[in-house]
DNA sequence: AACCTTCAATAAAACGTTTTATTGATTATG
DNA sequence: CATAATCAATAAAACGTTTTATTGAAGGTT
């Protein structure tokens, strides 16, 4: 690999005159500028980042780490944060955890050894102290995204959870439900507590207590989702509604609907937080609550990069923002049918 | 930020001695190794892989450049090359050129600066010549995955997109099917070519010729998709089945068809390449030809570890592996009904 | 007792940049 | 015309590691 030795000979100019022309600074004539452009195009000369960083303070690079790339959701978030980033000038590097706490850990340290400016993290599932503690001395500015982690004072940007859940609650509600079932995410994951708390509150607010029997687990996840929604649907008392906290889970739930030969919104209605093009997709179209996705990727970034820029004058003020959901509502979700089909 | 020279003060030893205790090399006493480890654990010290890498010949990294993050069926390659290459002992850096042929150029770059062992391209959609000198004079082993390029001699590693096309035309020519519409991607990606290429070789082999006129574009894109599908259900000769050239087009194409007031696999039968769990929540469940992500990220690293190895030694001898597709057999496909409808 | 090995630890060079201070050369100022 | 000011280019130090060669010290072998 070419250095940028290589290109100062053949330039016929010295290493500092290089290294002037490449980063504009300085005094550097046209002429060399010039001479120096087309020894770097002749020689493929990359400059050495691992140097560079070596004697530059910033690395104009944000870690981004991903609890899985595989959710579309996931992707849609990396997707707004790379653009948002590198909107500002900054470089974005993608490392995913694959919901493993282990997985996560490392790719911070190799995030720290890295020198980047700031790390967007959007935690893997489950509690540990180990990343409390890693977290709370970890040096440098960071951002919680998507999932909150409680015991920590990080700047934090998340979806309202509490509102979305609620947003939820109000519909099937008002379209007279009464008994609804939920199927939620891991305990440990903030999303899944906090929409589940909000449909509980929507519901209790106007005097309808929400059946704990109601309650399954889907784990984020369509398979479990899938099996957990068959049980709850050869139940005595079948609800007449089914919320699901993501997406992946509502999949599994459709699945269990059509499995059990009930038709949506005829028999049961469905409705889910998370919106990407599938919901639209389904017949009938999914009832769900949007997420600004770009809006919290660019919250994010804003926070990341202000915590950058103070750095460690002021002290840290860790700002909390909850962006607003938005219900879209499709076909999945109707009115109950008293007793048609039971 | 701590150094490795505050660790050797704190630890009472040398800076080379740290170094041989943190990297496993030479001899170093136990309690030595003790001390330094605590005094690592102390400050919170992280190598600087910067100067690291400036020492080191290699990095152990390895570059992932993706197409579109936001895609599900991109995602899930990125969970699997990277678990297959963290398997190997490289970390891997993962960038998004978002189908834009310029930020993929930058990401390049920039992964050559950051030198890189080795580089996994799913390449953005488009040709451009300046990709193709770029690439061919890049001086690193790199891997081009699931979309081929043309004119470049690099392992390459996709599915069977010709043979995808072929098992989904055979599918519905043994229904019974003759007038079958397809929704096909850009011309210039390979696997959107491939797919079609594929499906018209299997028609024209059993004496079915493909009506040019109901080979419309996608564009690999839903909405795109949903309107030109859209078209080709008014027109006069509807098709009796439809099949789009990837997941994303056949959620468009499924849209349409339901706007159209027509039930599937009844009126009209969809297929797709590309599976994921939506497509089993779907109802009916959609027919699709599966993708052996895992075997392709595998084969993947593996061709490119190999490259890593041999290095520049052996002449430059790529491979060309074209992983077989399997056919995944739902409720959306059936025989068409005989002017039921019409 | 003299010598060779092995073992632990170290000093110092090297990696490829950026940047500060310095040097000449050229142009402007009094 | 002398001096100051600006401009272009450079030499060399510094960044934080790894690694080679070196140094003692401690055991082993005759």
């Amino acid at each position: 690999m070419a250095t940028i030795r290589d290109v100062a000979k053949l330039a016929g100019v010295s290493v500092a005159t290089v290294s002037n022309a490449l980063n504009l600074r300085g005094n550097v004539s046209p002429d060399i500028k010039e001479r120096v452009a087309n020894a770097v195009e002749m020689l493929g000369y990359a400059p050495h980042a691992g140097a560079q960083r070596l004697r530059r303070s910033a690395s104009n690079l944000i870690g981004v780490v991903i609890a899985d790339i595989a959710n579309p959701h996931f992707g849609a978030l990396a997707e707004e944060l790379e653009s948002s980033a590198s909107g500002r000038g900054y470089s974005v590097i993608i490392c995913n955890s694959g919901e493993d706490l282990a997985r996560e850990r490392r790719h911070l340290q190799t995030l720290l050894s890295h020198r980047v400016d700031g790390i967007v993290l959007i935690a893997a599932a489950g509690d540990s102290n180990e990343r409390i503690a890693m977290l709370s001395r970890i040096g440098v500015p960071l951002a919680v995204v998507d999932r909150a982690i409680a015991g920590l004072s990080f700047d934090t940007v998340t979806l309202d959870d509490r509102r979305a859940g609620a947003l939820v609650a109000e519909h099937l509600i008002g379209l007279g439900h009464r008994r609804i079932g939920v199927v939620s995410g891991p305990e440990g994951v903030s999303t899944a507590r906090e929409r589940l708390e909000g449909f509980r509150e929507a519901l209790a607010s106007v005097g309808v207590p929400l059946d704990p029997r109601l309650v399954i687990d889907g784990g984020f996840r369509a398979d479990r989702a899938r099996s957990n929604t068959q049980r709850l649907l050869a139940s005595a008392e079948r609800p007449t509604a089914i919320f699901a906290t993501d997406l992946m889970m509502a999949l599994g739930v459709l699945s269990a609907v059509g499995d059990a030969g009930l038709v949506c919104p005829l028999d049961i209605s469905v409705a889910a937080i998370g919106d990407n093009p599938f919901a639209t997709a389904l017949h009938p179209g999914l009832t769900t609550v949007a997420q600004p996705v770009n809006a919290i990727a660019a919250a994010a970034i804003e926070a990341l990069l202000a915590s950058i820029a103070r750095s460690n004058d002021e002290p840290e003020t860790s700002t909390r923002i909850a962006l607003e959901p938005r219900l879209i509502v499709r076909g999945s979700t109707g009115a109950p049918q008293a007793g048609v089909r039971r």
